[in-house]
DNA sequence: GCCAACGTTGGC
DNA sequence: GCCAACGTTGGC
């Protein structure tokens, strides 16, 4: 059992989103760096835990909790010309780019960054190191106990 | 919109 | 295989 931290923008998949989804379930699309896809591929497990993050909006911040529903599958958006995910040099044959099913599991109150900046059991997280970038990033359990104790802490 | 940091590309 | 140029990410 793994646990994992998941960018997701909202304006295009936001932890609602999930949800409200059929299963409360969707597949993860649209990774394009080998890293992150190397960790969906050879290091994830169905029921580890995800951290759904919204980045790139005006609150960035943990938004909930879901968990891996599924191995890994070809990320249809690659063969599709017509997607801003379409990749020329993938084909059927031979795909690239994966994609993992993730259900949502649990919506606490929200984490903004600025507070997980804070709080001193995340100092070494991957997400608040400087420089980081990587959609997709291992967290320890240490890290998310802490984050699960703030997204179930009562009021605010 | 700015800009730092990082990944990828492609000429050599 | 080096490395400069370029594109992208993502917080602010």
């Amino acid at each position: 059992m793994r646990y994992w931290l998941m960018k997701s923008e909202p304006d295009e998949v936001s932890f609602d989103d999930v949800l409200s989804a059929p299963g409360q379930t969707v597949a993860w699309f649209g990774v394009r760096n080998y890293q992150a896809r190397n960790f969906m591929r050879d290091a994830m497990a169905v029921g580890d835990g995800v951290l759904f993050y919204h980045s790139s909006c005006a609150v960035p911040g943990v938004a909930g909790l879901a968990e891996i529903a599924s191995g890994p599958y070809p990320d249809a958006s690659q063969f599709d010309p017509a997607s801003h995910y379409h990749d020329p040099k993938a084909t059927q044959e031979a795909p690239r780019w994966i994609s993992i099913d993730v259900r949502a599991t649990e919506q606490g109150r929200y984490l903004p960054l600025a507070e997980m900046r804070a709080i001193p059991a995340l100092e070494g997280m991957a997400l608040l190191q400087k420089g980081s970038r990587l959609s997709i990033s291992p967290v320890t359990r240490g890290e998310w106990d802490a984050i699960v104790k703030r997204l179930r802490a009562r009021g605010a």
